[in-house]
DNA sequence: CAGCGCCCCTGCCCGC
DNA sequence: TGCGGGCAGGGGCGCT
């Protein structure tokens, strides 16, 4: 479900009511989750405080002084503040019980999340090693895909929706950037111009951002940390429009498969 | 290393 | 109305 908006989002909700108060108890209901919830996270975090968030990637980070609690939402997953002694739902894998009352639950219907623990640096995680670029800093430039992408063969799409290039770029927001930037999703990354990743890093960047400002994308049942839905669906223009016409040409938006994920594009402006 | 497919899992939607 | 098939916002991993 979540990509980096809804990643986004969630931190900014959750965070307030998580900082700076004594984490009073874990409970593990289900650690099958992509890896399993390792216990000993329950030991080195109770009785600490959560002292920093942030987000890398579409990781979020919450930092005690002795370490760092590193969750995941996979493709389903939603965190979410609730009042002490909330009953569990179906799929309530994981939650932290703060002193000042809240709890922070991970819900998570297809566990392909993850929540993790690391004493280390975050830099020299092996998950956080070979990450690229976050999209939304300076460092991500028209140069550096540009540099990145020469003799590469891999279709534009995949090419933006790969980590090690830039984090943070999922399926509905990849799409979203290559119509508005009038690239075609299938056009060999290395065969693209300079100025067309002007352009391509520009509105990424401008969608994303759009996108966080909104709360998010809602498709199903995404809620960010304070259960409000985010209001980016209305602004798709391809995703999820297969057969539809296109909003600048009418043109009939196409769906085709890369990579096991759909793209949606319009074969008139996009080439 | 690049470039692929596979797979983890549940829920929902569609067509018959 | 019931059921099987396919698809879903991610991404690590193993193979060629």
């Amino acid at each position: 479900m979540p990509e980096l908006p809804e990643v986004e989002t969630t931190l900014r909700g959750i965070s307030e009511h998580i900082l700076n108060s004594p984490i009073t108890k874990v409970t593990i209901r289900n650690s099958s989750l992509r890896w399993p919830v390792p216990k000993e996270i329950i030991e080195h975090v109770t009785h600490q405080k959560i002292i920093s968030t942030q987000r890398r990637a579409k990781y979020l980070l919450l930092k005690t002084p002795k370490g760092t609690i590193i969750i995941h939402l996979g493709m389903s997953g939603s965190l979410r503040i609730l009042p002490p002694q909330t009953p569990y739902e179906k799929h309530d894998h994981v939650e932290f019980c703060f002193a000042n009352g809240n709890a922070l639950r991970l819900k998570d219907p297809r566990r392909f999340g993850a929540v993790l623990w690391t004493g280390d640096a975050i830099h020299k995680h092996p998950l956080f090693r070979h990450l690229g670029v976050e999209p939304l800093t300076e460092d991500f430039t028209a140069d550096l895909l540009y540099n990145l992408s020469r003799n590469r063969k891999v279709a534009i799409k995949q090419f933006i929706m790969d980590s090690k290039v830039v984090v943070g770029v999922g399926n509905i927001y990849a799409n979203e950037a290559l119509f508005a930037s009038g690239i075609n999703p299938k056009r060999a990354a290395g065969k693209i111009s300079l100025q067309r990743y002007v352009k391509l890093c520009t509105q990424i960047k401008r969608i994303l951002k759009l996108a966080i400002l909104q709360g998010g994308t809602t498709l199903k049942d995404f809620v960010g940390g304070t259960g409000k839905p985010g209001y980016f669906k209305q602004e798709l223009l391809v995703y999820g429009r297969k057969g539809e016409p296109c909003s600048v040409c009418q043109n009939t938006l196409k769906e085709i498969r890369q990579g096991q994920r759909s793209t949606v594009y319009c074969t008139h402006c996009q080439n």
